[in-house]
DNA sequence: TGACAATCATTGTCTAAGCAATTAATATTC
DNA sequence: GAATATTAATTGCTTAGACAATGATTGTCA
């Protein structure tokens, strides 16, 4: 039944054989590891959204300030790479947080196509709290569990987001 | 450091110490759990809206139609309680679904207020897919684990999501 | 150099979810 | 039995994300 465990865990990993865990006769939702990790993210997003309104700031806008303030992105289209966003939405994110004062558009000189974006001191002074929090929630969801087992939920994790974006089919925007 | 981890679990789990694994300075989103399980999330929810696009569904419209099929809701309120979602929501949702002649509303005459919800017959047949979906596209992403291995994922989330429904602020909605 | 392709930002349109206010109907309580 | 509270569904407003089309600019290459 299921995968064959007791083979090498090696081999199976790179034979990548389909696991049969999960039936569509008698599917219960509970036994899910999707609905289970939707409903965990659900609540982790809820307690992060929760500590960061006091910063002004949403779920779906601390990403992207986060990005900025660690350098990981300098212009519009760098920061919807980053944050897996539509160029689209970008620019209506940047209009919100340019009106919360958290961040400036100035358009590039060299390529003038392009706009270079910069933190405000209040969007840096947001930003620099966002860490914090993100580690606040994430060791409170991880009450009682020892090193190990957060390593193997870990490695879990990594092994299936691995596996998920190898059996993705490639876009032209992930291609390249 | 971080948690006791040689310490008795079960006293831990019920005193619930909070963990230290993660830290302010230095944060790596690739090594953080809400991270990783997001991005999961987001594609196994991309692969399952792939797969139930034939069937006219979309990510949004999969769940309350499978509770519908399931029986698990029979009005509109009961619906929105069962998918968290909120009824303003449901009732555009609603719109959707019965625009593509999923599902029909039926004023009750018992109680006036409620909206009794049937599913058609291209209702019925688009929900009875949606399980070996769900089932295909987790097993998928378990690729190469074992028995085990399933389970302990499971039990790791289980109590991930027993800690953050514990932690969680109260409000008026999930209270009754 | 000049046509064509690619990139960047923006806008319009759609689905989607949350919150507040409204209306109608039913329950509760005094 | 009448005033009040509760519940159900809907609608308006906002944030949010996806996709397509557009305009401006820059790159490529024949």
């Amino acid at each position: 039944m299921s995968v064959k465990h007791d083979s090498n865990p090696f081999i199976d990993a790179l034979s990548c054989p389909l696991a049969d865990f999960y039936q569509a006769e008698g599917y219960k939702p509970d036994d899910s590891v999707g609905y289970l990790m939707r409903r965990i993210i659900a609540l982790l997003a809820q307690g992060i959204e929760r500590e960061l309104e006091p910063a002004g700031l949403t779920n779906a806008q601390w990403v992207p300030l986060l990005k900025l303030y660690m350098g990981r992105a300098s212009t519009a289209a760098e920061l919807a790479r980053a944050c897996e966003l539509d160029a689209g939405s970008m620019t209506r994110l940047l209009d919100r947080l340019e009106a919360k004062q958290l961040c400036r558009r100035i358009r590039s000189s060299d390529d003038r196509r392009v706009v270079n974006l910069e933190l405000t001191d209040a969007g840096r002074l947001a930003a620099q709290e966002i860490p914090g929090i993100l580690c606040k929630a994430q060791n409170t969801l991880l009450a009682g569990f020892s090193v190990e087992e957060w390593q193997n939920l870990k490695s879990y994790l990594r092994r299936m987001l691995d596996t998920a974006q190898t059996q993705q089919i490639p876009t032209e925007k992930n291609e390249k």
